[in-house]
Order: C-alpha cells, then structure tokens, then sequence
DNA sequence: GATGAATGAGGATTCATTCAT
DNA sequence: AATGAATGAATCCTCATTCAT
C-alpha cells in the first residue's frame, strides 16, 4: 500500500530517499554494464541494502531499470521539447545544444542508457522514439516549409536532427573511450565546456553559415 | 597458443566455414545484446550446433567475444589508417568518409560492437583506442601544424576527430531508433548512400567549404 | 502459554474480531493451497493488514495453521463423538450423518484442511487420529459385539467406518471438481440437501437394509 | 533436440531411464507434499542428480508435474472408460473396482496427486473431469434410461458415481491416516484385498442387493 | 568433429520473520 | 495495535563449461 501523496506506481513509497538512492546506483550501473551485465545483488550493495529489501522498492530488475529510464528519460525530452524553436536559426540550435548539454552534464549516464536502449532496439525506446523525437522532426519540417532555411533540404532536415543526436549523445557515451585519446577528461566541467563550444561552432557551419 | 594444425591462433581451424558461421552469428547477438545479454547457447543454436560443439573452436564465451573483436575492428582500423590523409582537405575527408561507409555497411554490426566496448568502458577498447585512434589525431595535428587548415585550432581538431567518430557510428548504432524516425531504413542501400552524401556535405561545410 | 491478557492460549487476545478474521482467511486459503502453499501475505491481505501485524495475533505461519486446525477439528471432532450411537442402526447413523454434514455445511473448509494433513501424513493428524477416530471405531466394534448388528463383520466394521469418512468429507474435498461434473453445486444448500438424503439411503442400504 | 523417436514433447528425451526416474521421484514427493510443499532440490537430490541437470529433462517444476499428471493420469483414466459397462449391475462394477484397485495398487500415488490437484480446483484437473469423468456418468445415465436399474433414480446416478470415487480414492489419500486407525496398513497386499473385498460387497449392496 | 549429459556457481526472486517507530 | 523497512535463508532457474562417448 503506497503512500497515498504517490500518485504514479503500486509499490514503494515514491519520493523515499533509499528509493531515489537505489536509482541512483542502479542507474549508474545499467549505463555502465547495460541491462544483462547489472547484478541485482551490485545494486542492492552499493545501495546499502540487501538483495531482498530492494523488492519493496521495485518490482524487480526489470520494473527497476524501466523506472531508471523514466526518471530520467522523461525530463530530458521533455526539456528538448519545451525548448522553443520556431525558426532554427543557427542561435536558436546553439541556445538548445547549450541547454542540452548543460542538462546532460548533471546526468552524464543517461545518454549511455539510452545507448544501450537504442542499440538493442527494445520496446520501451522504440515508443519513446515514435512519441518524442519524431514530433521534433517534423517541428523542425515544418519550419523549413515556412522558408526558414536554405542550407538543406526538406528531406535532409531528419539527418541533421540525427547528426546532432550523434553528436551531443556521441560524447557522452564515448567518454570513456574518448578520454583515452583526448588531453583532458570529457566529463570534466572544461571537457563539457569545450565540447559545448565546440558544438555551437559547428551550429554556426551547420545552421546558418552566412552570418 | 599450441594448437598445432593453426599456425595462427589458439584453437579451431581458423578459416573452416563453421567457425566462421560462429563468429558472424556471434557478431550479431553481441552487437545487439551485448557479452553478457548473449548466451552461449544461443550463439550455438543460430549456428547450428550445440553449446559443447562450440568449445572445439573456441576457448569459451570471453574468447570468442575477443575472436569477434579482433575479426571485425582490425580490419576496419587498418582501413581508416592506410587512408592517405596528408593535406585534410574536405576531399580527402569525404573520400575517408565514403571508404568507411562502404566498409561499414558490409558489417554493420561493427559500431555496435564497438559502442558496447567503449560504453563500458572495457580494456580491450581501451588498447584499441591508444594504438588505433590515438594516432589518427596526432596526424590530423601533425598535419595541420604543417599549416593545413584554417577552420580549427589545434586543439579543436581531436573534438573534429571526435565527431566524425559520432556522426559515422552513431547512423549504425542507432539505426534501430533511426528507422523509427525516418521514412527509410537506415541500413538498406538507399538509406547508406542518403547518410553518405549527407556526411560529404557535411564535411564541406566542416572542412573548408571556402573551396 | 504466557500471554497475561489471555486465559487461554498463546498470544493476541482470544476473541478479537481481528483474530476471528485472521483464522477465517488463513482456513480457506490452507484449505485451498495447503500450508506451503499459502503465503503470510496473502493471508495478512486478505484479511486486511499487512504480515507484520499478523504476527501481534499469531506467532508464526505454523502457530496460525495449528490455530486454524484447532479451531476447526476440535469441535467437528466433539460432534462426532457426542452423538449417541449405541446401536449402530441405520437410523442412529442416519441422524450422525445428517448432524456432520450440516455441521461441515457451515465450515466446508474444514475437510480439505483435513485431506492436506492425511495426504501428508503429518504429525497432528496422526495425533488426531489416534485420539479420536480410533475411539470411535472401538465402540463401534464393542456395539457389534453386543449383537447388535448383521451385515458386517468385526472385522470389517473399521472399514465401513472409514467408507462413511471417505464419503462425507469427499464430497466437500472434491466439491470444485463435482461441480464441473453434477449439474449444481455440491455445496449449494441444494447440493447439500441431496448429498444428505443420498447418503441416507446409502445408510439404509449399508447399516440395516432389512427394515 | 529430443531424440527421434519421442513422438511427443520438446525436451528431453523421452523414454530415458533417467527421466523416468525423475518422474517417478517426483511422483512420490508430489503426491506427499503437493506442488508448492516439493522442493526441485529434495526431487533432484533423490533422483541422484543436481537440480541443474533436472532442468536438461523438463522445462521447469511446473512442467515437471504436469507430466507426473500426464504420465500418471492418462493411463488410469483411460483404464476407466475402456471397462465395458453396459448394464452397471453389481458384478460389472465389481469387475471394474478391482481393475481399478489393481491398477491404484502399483501406482499408489496417483490418487493422492489427484487430489491435491481437485482440491485446489486446478485448471488442469477441471479440464480432465470434464474430458473423462463427464463422459462417463453420462454413459451411466444412458445406460439406467435404457431400463437398467431400479435401486436408484437418474439424477442420483452422478451421485453414486461420485461415492464410488470418494471410496475408492479416498482409501489411498487418507492411507496414512488410515494405517493409524486400522490394524493393518491399507497399502499392503492385505490391505487392498481387505479393501477390494469389501467393496465389491458394498457394490452388491448399491447396485443390485436383490441377488 | 559432434553431442548429450552433467555440473557448480551465480542470478533473480520469494518469503517468513523481526523490529523501531 | 499497526506498520513499513529490512533481512537472511531458501527457492527456482540459467548459464558457461566439461567430458565420456
């Protein structure tokens, strides 16, 4: 019987902070080691718990990795889309990425969850692919009919939208990897700096070169 | 190593038709689930025979993990690195570009692959990652000390490197989500030429549209 | 037994509707699923508190089933032995008949409670056994050696004896699967009503067919 | 793979020496403790295997009592119905009582397996009461209307039927119990020839006491 | 080369029970 | 009197791996 101020799911009270902690770790985990390659028994460790107390908070592995996305993948499409974008310029796409990126820095594992989501083509993301991002497609489709951009065409405005995906998501999943080859550590407030400069220079060339 | 019908490898002929029929059913179910979301029975199963038959090609779930690996990223190192690429121009970057397209589009499994190494951030792709791409972007610098180009810094350049790596991978990684959003699948014939031209562009623009 | 607030018995007060309650619940679903296949839980939902709680009134899974048992075979037991039957006619083993059934008619969990500890064989059952039904037998075999009756032997009395059980109590242990086979439901007040006047005429035809 | 000669099921091969010990491991510990109350463990101990070699031959526990039912209650049943019983007078129900007993007498358990499963009200079992034993009280019934008998009316027919089950059946379920009350054990040679004995004279007494 | 049987370790999950509040 | 959090044991099951045949 859950708290009665839960107004989402049937078992574990909803705001408790050994819940919140318990998403935390095992957020952490299903980015680093995918689904499979998550121990029930490592979160429930590094939580402070045991394996079986963890069940009062979720349903089980499953039920706890689907309540990771939620918590986490809801809030950043919801922040892509509120974000406004009517014409696309290049300013509007550099003020997005910055926010996007901002968002991201403070949930660096979200990106490698979705990775993980993505790669395998499960269920769960397929509904949040058709429900959130191909609205932004066609948003942006629509911009382009008005006449707002010259640079691409009508057909090509999906690849962009990927591109971008690719490339803000690309950071973060890479880190590891790309921390080995860089000077600095991409996660590290000046890596995301740089890389957020980065982006908005290549939203000069990509978005509205002439100015 | 001591097998002695191989002059090569551990154990297992290494060019009998069986263990390559492993090797590409296993390229598939690790790229799609992972190591540890793929049994081995599965593996077996897909080819054909049974678990304990798999052992006489392989030294078990790790190795032939490794066998994989090995198979599919050195030879696709080895192309990115015998491109010539001296001046870095968006010639020789589109060319770079369009080579590893059409390798990648024989084994599109490879970026899921490697994704998977490097979001777990494994030792393997650790290794890969300092004697392969390390390099690559010590020549892109090289180069561009030599007075190349005039869009990047020099300190940009390894984020440029970067975010051909997201641009490149990420239309095969996600290519699962992608034939959600778009109208086309990715991977068919049509889609790989569409993301092509789409990276040429984009490599003019990236790349010294000035030409 | 030290519980001070308690005349009588182990723990929680002895009368409480929420006892009363616990009992009832836990008889029908040890009736149903037996005692390792009833959950604390469930019994504690059901009867509308959570497992915790339950353990106020009982002190454990195991006190509560011999709860459950005491205070359902105790007085079905008193019942039978308390029904004069000196004579063993078919009339005094009518009216025996027709007490019990409408006794069990109002607990009809009570014969599958049974079942479960005959089919195995359990310890209290035993006890049961020996306390109470081998009594009942011994008199009857002292009434037939008083003369009373012809139809059967001394040595067959044990046998009638058990046949009466089998056919009352199986018709409540197989009442779920009867009533897939009869028109009604045996345990129905007309399913009970027929059931009684057939085993009536049973007793005439088993206990004294001459009349 | 199942070997080619198993005509009927997924896994396992069908007539293996180990499997049917399994089976009949099963068996016994089902019809002692029920579904829940059996451990895979104690079935896989006594079998003389681990509990993961169990799951090379069934799919599960589930699947493990359902076949002990199939294996079980298939032949027993059929056994039922194959008995010519035309008229239903006294000596064709004896005839088919002591098939029957016979039959019960070398798989002792079967009853009690039957009963766990009437009891519980299983899908499994509705199913079977509906395919067999339906069939056969209807047959009862065809065969009083054809004129047979007089004793007892058409809609008491279900009843006998049902008595005739109870009091076959129940000397297995309640053996145990049965063996505490009685002077001799109910399972012994003597104890199913005592029982065969007396009710082929109760079936002269219900079916046709006028000889 | 191939297989089916077997295994032991580990994994997710359930459950009876305790206890501070 | 009641509860929710916590637990440790036990349970079902999977899996990588071995080996005699």
């Amino acid at each position: 019987m859950p708290s009665a101020s839960s107004p989402q799911l049937a078992n574990g009270p909803h705001g408790s902070p050994t819940r919140e902690r318990i998403l935390d770790v095992a957020e952490a985990l299903f980015a680093q080691h995918g689904l499979a390659g998550t121990a029930v028994r490592d979160i429930a460790r590094e939580a402070g718990l045991t394996p079986g107390s963890l069940y009062h908070y979720f349903d089980g592995k499953q039920a706890l990795y689907e309540a990771v996305l939620e918590r986490g993948v809801g809030p950043l499409l919801e922040l892509i889309n509120r974000l406004p974008s009517r014409q696309h310029t290049a300013e509007e796409v550099e003020d997005r990425i910055g926010a996007i990126m901002t968002h991201l820095a403070k949930r660096p594992h979200l990106p490698r969850l979705i990775h993980h989501e993505a790669v395998a083509g499960g269920d769960s993301m397929t509904r949040l692919a058709r429900a959130w991002i191909r609205p932004l497609i066609d948003e942006a489709v629509l911009a382009a009919k008005r006449g707002a951009r010259v640079q691409w065409d009508e057909d090509e405005l999906p690849m962009v939208m990927a591109a971008w995906l690719h490339l803000v998501f690309g950071h973060f999943t890479m880190a590891a990897m790309l921390g080995e080859i860089l000077d600095h550590d991409p996660l590290s407030e000046e890596g995301l700096a740089r890389q957020t400069r980065f982006l908005r220079k290549l939203a000069q060339l990509i978005h509205g070169g002439e100015s």
